[in-house]
DNA sequence: TAGATTGTTAATCGATTAACAATC
DNA sequence: TAGATTGTTAATCGATTAACAATC
């Protein structure tokens, strides 16, 4: 926050990764990690930690023989993603997806606190979803003014995205999770985030499948090879 | 899949977009898109949109005026990110998110099929979700054989998530759709894909914020500027 | 002191974009 | 034919990794 505001994609995402790894290791009692050991942790280089921490208002010094210290570290990185104070939520969908993520208590853990949940069907207004009820689209620009909410959650059917972006533009939400798998327009000034739930078991599928593929084809290879041998 | 298994991970993520909207296109009657379309609607440039085609097995020749044809597209890609078949998928953890997901039908009609939801939480244990009821863990190994289960969804809390994993691949799974923040440990022959649904959320709250001191300071030395003038 | 670890520069790697010949 | 569009090569851009001086 001090000394830069600027700070590549790639590393914006790994800040959240990194919070959660400096948070259990501070309660598990570490008061130092290294490069190397939150490396090992998340899958990364000891190179990119360093890269990515170099990004992080971190008050250290040069040649320190422990690396980070756990809580200097959750406290940057607390402030860095914005958890210095509660965030109001609105999702707009009150379907399977949007009712559990009204009810999920990651959010709530992290400070974001959903306090509208918007559906446009006569059947489910009005019902109780965790801490709110759900309530028709038409109020959605008069609550989230009133609820000073920042970011809106879309979580309807892909046919009614953009519908419901718009909607949610036009009162005034300048942050947006899209969990359907289509492209949202929005003007520049507005940031969407592609939640990418179902893109994901697809990615998945595609990448197990190639590589098994790739295990097969070469195992033939070897087969074959070990024939003319 | 005829003359490449090779796809960088970048353009494997996009896959499931363009499925998306060759589907909506050819639904909305075009029978033909360009890459110029594409770019526009996913938010792409037209040349990576091209880059990304010449990954697949597109019959094509060059130079054709219309672009590529929506149902060919639709079809090469369905095919590429596994469509051509069902497949059947375990969720693992029976909270809001894990039922969510069991019931979302987001999924069936990309022909996921969620056909076990474990748990071990003796009140969630028999209850029916959608399509499947809630089983006890100690039956995963048994069950996602029987059942032929090739992805595995950890939806449990974090601090279950690697032992979850851990039994995942007790039980021969070799694809895993992680809804949890930590980092999972696995051996190389299994996939993970981490679906990030907590992280979009605080990525997006970073990146929102961010833009929002810049354009502040941009517009203070906007001021600052014309005072001196 | 010796060993460990950071912060940072430079090298590498890979993805995106630009450009354009081929051609429908 | 003229206009449009692909497929592909080369250029650019940016992220990751390697390397190492600084120093605790």
């Amino acid at each position: 926050v001090i000394h830069v505001n600027e700070m590549p994609d790639p590393v914006i995402r790994r800040l959240a990764q990194y919070l959660e790894f400096a948070q259990n290791e501070r309660e598990a009692g570490s008061e130092w990690v290294s490069s190397v050991q939150i490396a090992d942790a998340l899958g990364l280089t000891p190179s990119t930690v360093r890269q990515d921490v170099s990004h992080l208002a971190i008050s250290g010094t040069i040649g320190r023989t422990r690396g980070y210290r756990t809580d200097e570290l959750e406290e940057v990185l607390a402030k860095e993603l914005g958890m210095e104070r509660e965030t109001n939520v609105a999702i707009v969908g009150a379907g399977d997806l949007g009712r559990a993520l009204a009810r999920h208590g990651g959010f709530l853990r992290r400070r974001f606190k959903v306090c509208a949940l918007f559906d446009n069907n006569p059947r489910l207004i009005g019902q109780k979803v965790g801490p709110v009820s759900v309530r028709s689209m038409k109020q959605m620009a008069e609550i989230i003014t009133k609820e000073r909410v920042e970011l809106g959650v879309v979580a309807v059917p892909e046919g009614a995205a953009q519908q419901v972006t718009d909607l949610l533009i036009g009162a005034r939400i300048k942050g947006i999770l899209n969990l359907t798998l289509v492209h949202l327009a929005v003007p520049k000034d507005v940031t969407v985030v592609d939640a990418r739930l179902v893109a994901s078991l697809q990615e998945l599928l595609c990448r197990k499948r190639m590589r098994e593929t790739q295990r097969a084809s070469t195992a033939k290879q070897r087969r074959r090879s070990k024939c003319e041998a």
